[in-house]
DNA sequence: TTGAATTTGATAATGATTATCAATATTTGG
DNA sequence: CCAAATATTGATAATCATTATCAAATTCAA
């Protein structure tokens, strides 16, 4: 079981600092959160605290999940198909993704030279950057070897 | 006037192999496709398209941009919104984006780098490489002076 | 505790895209 | 060139993820 104080606080920090409440639903919400490492969309998580709670609705996960990112404890990517996915911003340091096309399953990686060529990049056109995203889709190793 | 005998040409191959049909409004909507170098949505395609030809129906212009990415003729994007955009595959070398979240406005860039370095990921991975996209979001110049 | 402000859950609405289907157009073998 | 076979079109309904609405319930601050 994963501690997750520090996203707790965050939490607590973001809504007193916005005027909002703290909530059975959202606490439970961020504990599903925080109890699975994989990249989670509202709809699975959805089913998660729905097993915890029978009555929660639909439309507070996906308003928690906004919470969460503004917060800045979840993150969310767009990857294969069309829907969101949020990964756990803290902790978890900045990567990209190597996505298999086969079977949905995702790498993460990370390599400081494409991160400062990048910059570089921005410098070159007078951009300032504020974020970025590279996603590579390839067929994984399990994958290769079936076909 | 931008020449596009090229596309026709891959179009007309590409029909011919799968027993498709040459037809007026696909040759309309490539020659409207073709006269516009920006990222183009399906409707402001079809916006463009139902002026040479109010008759035009949008599930038609949505079906020709599928037949063209096929075809090998458009490159399907998502960038910052939620609607796909496509742009001219043909004598336009891959890149990756370059967007300014102040005003929408994109940049094309491609560092020889960068993507040897994202092949050599995949290499350590074991993944074989299909594609990939890499977008850089930032505030270009303009705007930043503005602000 | 109480009343003002926020949140919730149910449900309707949205917006881009896809599916359906009868009518029309294109192809192709003769 | 013609006619049957096949593919395409346009209109419209359906999808699907997400957002908006709103009355009822909950939380907070004094």
């Amino acid at each position: 079981m994963k501690d997750y104080a520090k996203e707790n606080r965050l939490l607590l920090d973001y809504l007193k600092k916005n005027n909002l409440n703290s909530t059975r639903q959202r606490d439970l919400i961020l504990k599903e959160f925080m109890s699975i490492e994989d990249h989670v969309s509202a709809e699975e998580l959805f089913a998660m605290a729905r097993k915890k709670d029978p009555s929660i609705g639909q439309a507070t996960v996906f308003r928690a999940l906004k919470v969460f990112s503004e917060a800045g404890i979840a993150e969310p990517v767009e990857l294969s198909d069309k829907t969101v996915r949020y990964e756990h911003k803290i902790d978890h340091k900045h990567h990209d993704h190597l996505v298999c096309v086969s079977c949905g399953s995702i790498v993460e990686f990370f390599d400081e030279r494409i991160e400062s060529l990048q910059k570089a990049v921005c410098n070159k056109n007078g951009y300032s950057i504020n974020r970025h995203r590279l996603d590579i889709f390839g067929v994984c190793p399990e994958c290769r070897k079936k076909e």
